[in-house]
RNA sequence: GGCGGGGUAGCUCAGUCGGUCAGAGCGCACGACUCAUAAUCGUGAGGUCGCGGGUUCGAGCCCCGCUCCCGCUACCA
């Protein structure tokens, strides 16, 4: 049980464009959640990757005159894999649907599924539109007129649609109706936040039909092993990601027990337009196979983009670029870990970002560091003095850092990194009152008070120090900076090895750490200058 | 239509079991300070907690009605 990995999924996601800000987000979150765990001590093992099949991204690779696979190699590796560098993601592999390992996978999951009588042959019917070769929802059909009039037709493009009959491969969706229910009731930690898990429940409650899990009508796609004319429908086969990636259905003894020890995953991290996918289906199709569910689904809000800068008719459409171009991954993960509550709807804008950015990086944190190695500089030539006896004002400090450290790492279990950075930065204000109330610059003019100044500023390079391991997970590469101004690597080590729960443990710089005054964390954007075009 | 979530200071949002809950941050105003990235610290400014009823000794927090916004109501992912 110690052993046990922690295991975190993001979506994979539809390769059909490029990634937006959702897809940031979405990928962020569970980076800043993963690294947390990593800097517990915890074996990790972060999932990403793109979903490739399906008829949409047939038709645009034809759109584009190149085969599918050439299309989604090519947007993979300029679009989709660039991202994740972009945003300093720590991901521990990357899965795209196209791989054999997927493909073997997902053979043998449903070859499965069919020895268990789970799958049966059956007749699918809808509206089908001819001109665009799909399926259409029944809600999506409305009567036709003018030209149309006496036909049916799809809302979505106005096609003429005809009822059509399919033969197709079906999942027993159906028989899990209770067995899912009863689940959710012993497992009411399962979907969060509650609204979502209120949707899925009240959804499975009125019922659920078989799914139908193969097309015929178009081949990109994994191949039905026992029916060549048949493909796998995108969404049942790119679920199972989530197993094809940490080994299951391979035939190397190594990858079955990789699999052992990885599932069931602790977090599927999702958007709440896929919930029903992963809190319905998912679970169903594990339950049919025999395979334990993940323990939980996490799904999170939509990010509404407010503010005309951003918004225009582009709306969710920003990509990741837009943003770390001007304020850094780090600001651009801190922003999106701090700034929305994970779960609900939350509003953005780039008015925010750059008030976030000044207020909290800039002028809390950033300045915090620099002035205190400015101090150490001049008052001590760069070397950390020795702390002396501590005051009531310490011991607050102390104090703080553990409660805060403490709060935080309950956040992040509650999956609220909005809280986890927030509990944080208690300590960076707590520090820069700190410093303004002891006024070591007053305490420097009085030679005879030199132990009261080494002692104020030691206690202000240690917050420093516990920030750096605590805001890590958080902002990657700044902290890395800040460790290093304190002169950490060499007196402590690296900054991955340090220890959520170490980071309170006082006077671990040891006096006569050389503190250096680096350039500044988060220098001041000129804004003006600064907004991404229309 | 049904189900679910929401409407709290200019802005973004917290408010667990009803009783210092009327809050935080930003912005704004005034003051302090000068180590620091023109940064920091303190104080203040008062919003009928969507509207109208009700329950209660007492209600953003419970109940009823109304209004506005959003999501879900299965095979595009």
């Amino acid at each position: 049980m110690a052993d046990r990995t922690f295991y975190v999924t993001t979506p994979i996601y539809y390769v059909n464009d490029a990634p937006h800000i959702g897809h940031g987000y979405t990928t962020t979150m569970g980076d800043v959640l993963t690294r947390w765990h990593r800097q517990r001590g915890e074996s990790v093992f972060y999932l990403t990757g793109v979903d490739e099949h399906g008829q949409k991204v047939l038709r645009k690779a034809e759109a584009n005159g190149v085969d599918p696979q050439e299309w989604v190699d090519g947007l993979v590796e300029r679009e989709w894999k660039p991202m994740l560098a972009t945003i300093d993601v720590a991901n521990d592999d990357f899965i795209r649907t196209t791989e054999s390992r997927h493909e073997v996978g997902t053979q043998a999951f449903w070859e499965r599924l069919r020895d268990r009588d789970a799958v049966y042959k059956g007749e699918f019917s809808g509206y089908y539109s001819v001109s665009s070769e799909e399926f259409v929802g029944d809600d999506d059909v409305v009567d036709g007129e003018g030209d149309d009039e006496g036909f049916k037709i799809s809302s979505l493009d106005g096609s003429r649609v005809e009822h059509m009959t399919e033969s197709n491969y079906f999942f027993r969706l159906s028989d899990y109706q209770q067995q899912l229910l009863d689940f959710y009731e012993a497992n009411p930690d399962f979907i969060a936040p509650a609204s979502a898990r209120n949707e899925v429940i009240s959804f499975v409650s009125r019922g659920l039909t078989d799914l139908s899990i193969s097309r015929s009508t178009f081949d990109w796609g994994i191949r039905v092993p026992w029916d060549d004319d048949h493909i796998f429908y995108v969404w049942i086969e790119a679920l199972l990601n989530y197993v094809t990636a940490v080994g299951y259905g391979s035939a190397d003894s190594g990858d079955s027990e990789r699999f052992e020890r990885m599932w069931p995953a602790d977090v599927h991290i999702v958007g709440k337009d896929i919930v029903r996918f992963h809190a319905i289906i998912w679970p169903a199709m594990l339950m049919a196979a025999g395979l334990p569910v993940p323990h939980r689904v996490f799904a999170h809000g939509w990010i509404l983009v407010g503010g005309q800068k951003m918004s225009k008719s582009k709306a969710n459409g920003i990509h990741p670029n837009q943003i770390v171009e001007t304020f850094g991954s780090d600001a651009y993960r801190y922003y999106f870990s701090r700034a929305l509550t994970f779960g609900n709807d939350g509003s953005i804008s780039w008015e925010d970002i750059g008030a976030r950015y000044h207020a909290e990086l800039a002028n809390g944190l950033g300045n915090l560091a620099s002035r205190v190695a400015a101090m150490v500089g001049k008052y001590f030539d760069g070397v950390l003095p020795a702390a002396g006896p501590s005051t009531p004002a310490e011991d607050a400090i102390i104090e703080l850092v553990a409660t805060a450290t403490a709060d935080a790492d309950a956040a992040i279990d509650a999956i609220a990194p909005q809280d986890a950075v927030a509990a944080v930065w208690r300590i960076v204000d707590a520090l820069n009152g700190y410093v303004t109330e002891q006024q070591p610059w007053q305490v420097a003019k009085d030679e005879s008070q030199r132990e009261r100044l080494g002692t104020i500023l030691a206690t202000t390079a240690e917050g420093l120090r516990a920030l750096a391991v605590l805001l890590h997970p958080v902002m990657p590469k700044a902290t890395v900076v800040l460790w290093e101004s304190l002169g950490a690597v060499d007196a402590i080590g690296p900054l991955a090895d340090q220890r959520i729960a170490d980071a309170p443990r006082w006077g671990q710089l040891p006096a006569g750490t050389p503190i250096t005054k680096s350039p500044a964390l988060f220098p001041r954007i000129d804004l003006d200058v600064a907004e991404p075009g229309a």
